[in-house]
DNA sequence: CAACAGTTTAGAATTATTATAATGTATATT
DNA sequence: AATATACATTATAATAATTCTAAACTGTTG
């Protein structure tokens, strides 16, 4: 979904109704240089305190689930219990800051292509990707007596 | 965990008190042959259903989170609003299947080890791991016209 | 300008998870 | 051995996350 313009004209592409609950979603979702990472509820209270602007929870999770399935955001796996959306749709890894909670995209070159080699029969790979969890180097420490 | 065993035992070398709960429960997860993977859902199923008792959503929370806190049980990563739990607690790969949400394990040489070239300043690699999804063949078939 | 057929919103309901008050257990003290 | 005390554990009650669905809206047709 391109920076910084036309949403109502992107919705009607997509087949979405422009209402101003989902082009006020699309402001804070896609108006900006770089892609992003977020929860439900990031992108809620986004909208709420920056905005100004008052959308139910529940409309926001429609929108939100409504721009997954047409491609323009993906949802990440991390353990916990938060469910991250990301407005960068490529194909990507991810490095995750056990620490701060912070999702990091990888480049191209941080990670060397991965090469499965079994296959499930009668299955496609539909995706591949690798999380990298890190903490803080004193984090782990064991004591010593 | 050892299979087939003493379990109160067990539980008393991790520290923990061998209530009946936890025994029972230690029974439905570890007294077999191959290594699994569960949600807390299931477990509680299997514990009403097969093992005929009654044992509260809380308490194996709190149980399988005590687990997982000593090492013996290890929580997966998928999208989705299902976590699941593995008693795998080795490093390992999975593939997700997306049709009938089955989560199985890669063996060591499934996944050429991977090389991860980038590293966060100050922040230590905790773990690498990759989920490949796989979904029936024809799933994803584009209509042509 | 109705009437109708979707679509969308958002409050209500459900499901998932956690906090905490009540209960149980081990150990120390008599 | 009985009782007191501290701590561990359970499970109900509270909260948080997600989804269901009835009401409101919008676009189309006659
Ligand atoms: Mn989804
Ligand atoms: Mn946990
Ligand atoms: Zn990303
Ligand atoms: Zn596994």
């Amino acid at each position: 979904m391109a920076k910084n313009c036309n949403f109502i004209e992107k919705l009607r592409e997509l087949g979405l109704r422009p209402t101003k609950q989902r082009v006020k979603i699309c402001e804070a979702l896609f108006n900006r240089e770089k892609t992003f990472h977020f929860t439900i509820n990031d992108l809620v209270k986004m909208i709420s305190q920056e905005m100004n602007e008052k959308i139910s929870l529940a409309t926001v999770y429609n929108t939100v689930h409504a721009f997954e399935k047409k491609g323009y955001l993906k949802q990440i796996s991390i353990n916990s219990d938060k469910s991250y959306f990301d407005t960068n749709t490529s194909a990507h890894h991810h490095f995750y800051d056990e620490d701060t909670n912070e999702l990091i995209d990888c480049n191209e070159n941080d990670i060397d292509s991965i090469n499965v080699k079994k296959n499930i029969t009668g299955k496609k790979i539909s995706s591949v990707e690798v999380l990298v969890r890190v903490a803080s180097d004193n984090q782990t420490q064991k004591k010593f007596n």
